[in-house]
DNA sequence: AATAAAATATGATAAAAATCATATTTAAGA
DNA sequence: TCTTAAATATGATTTTTATCATATTTTATT
């Protein structure tokens, strides 16, 4: 469903929804050791993501990864998208062009409607809610 | 959702199921092109599907691939199982050992009921079901 | 201004998945 | 029994994805 790319940029989204905030930065090393990512690997990541204004970031001497009031609101579909594109969640099961009703391959009737419930929920649930969820101990932010 | 490899078997599988019988086998040749999968790589796969008893074959002249009238009831996760193991459906979609209600990570409450769902149907939907619906015309089977 | 601590940009390497190729075995038909 | 048409077994190559490494830029602190 997900590349092993946009898991690690969930994980490593939620971790700084999670601890930090503009003035508790955290730095790269901090994020990777916890959701267990190699290092290197993470920071092309999170430099991606802070591209595009999903995660913030400074540079420099007390320096690092952040998440803002602002993106507190960015949805986990905004992440998925930002690594793997917007093609490979919504394509079809089989490889046709693209998934259609209209034209449906022989499996679309078995997953659309739940697979369209599931890309919504993506697309309405904000990085804040995730952390809330894990603050209060409903859900674990695994490594 | 599925590797490449189980998608080609599907489609594959589909088509046998549509163009085949026992006295109707398909060679090789004959199922690469219309499935659009290239023919070695294709072979490869439906070997595999052979040696599980999933499909039928018979070797030397006249032979082919074929499904068999115990295959029509083979399921579509068998398919999936069969080429992508059943780790890979059943996985965490953060990656934590296993997806389990009583340890969720933070998408679980977002996908795991409907993705339960899915696999369901895909376990209880057979070979010749799918192929009375494309026969019927409700659904294509995809080049 | 100099230093150091951080992200950023870029590219190299390694592992996995997808694809291609070919020699071997089996069985029908002449 | 010989030839030929098919699957089968095995392995090589290519492409993609994942991982690692490093030089550059920025900015806080001294
Ligand atoms: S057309 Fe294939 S999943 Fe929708
Ligand atoms: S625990 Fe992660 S999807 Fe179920």
């Amino acid at each position: 469903m997900f590349s092993n790319s946009t898991k690690y940029a969930i994980k490593a989204t939620l971790y700084l929804a999670v601890n930090s905030s503009e003035n508790e930065k955290v730095v790269i090393s901090d994020i990777a050791k916890p959701i267990n990512v190699p290092k290197a690997y993470i920071a092309k990541i999170l430099q991606a993501l802070s591209k595009k204004n999903l995660i913030s970031s400074t540079k420099g001497p007390k320096g690092g990864f952040y998440i803002s009031e602002e993106n507190k609101q960015v949805k986990i579909a905004e992440i998925v998208n930002a690594i793997d594109g917007e093609t490979r969640i919504n394509s079809c099961l089989l490889s046709l062009k693209e998934c259609d009703s209209g034209n449906p391959c022989s499996l679309h009737h078995l997953v659309y409607k739940e697979k369209q419930l599931i890309i919504e929920r993506l697309g309405s649930t904000s990085l804040e809610e995730l952390a809330k969820h894990i603050k209060s101990g409903k859900s674990v932010l695994p490594l």
